[in-house]
DNA sequence: CATTTGACAGGAA
DNA sequence: CTTCCTGCCAAAT
């Protein structure tokens, strides 16, 4: 059963796997995905978000903790504000990457 | 197979 | 601090 399931599909099931109050950066999940460099893939990914309601893609940010897009709510608010919610500590209008990044279980 | 695009990242000006 | 360029990768057309 020669199957190739798209990098995308990767990238969702690592999506899927951060817990709430924690975020990944893209780089982050390209790595976990099987590629250390695809963080525009992840994007690419995150864009054709087949599931909004089960990809919690509010909870990938970009390198400097800054979110970059969002295509539900609001956009970059909604988005910000989930993530407060949610318990992810915040710097301004940036993620605080040194307590809110998950690195795998 | 070639080209274009995209929610990135990092460095230079 | 902002703006532009380059490098990188995957999916769609």
């Amino acid at each position: 059963m020669p199957s190739q399931p798209p990098f995308s599909a990767r990238v969702y099931a690592v999506v899927q796997g951060i817990p709430a109050g924690k975020v990944m950066t893209y780089q982050d999940v390209a790595e976990e995905a099987g590629s250390s460099r695809a963080s525009r893939a992840v994007g690419t990914a995150m864009k054709n978000n087949p599931d909004l309601s089960r990809i919690p893609c509010h909870r990938v940010v970009g390198s400097d903790g800054k979110m970059r897009g969002y295509a539900a709510g609001e956009g970059e608010v909604t988005k910000m504000q989930k993530l407060k919610a949610e318990g992810v500590a915040f710097a301004g209008e940036k993620v605080n990457l040194q307590t809110s990044r998950w690195k795998g279980a």
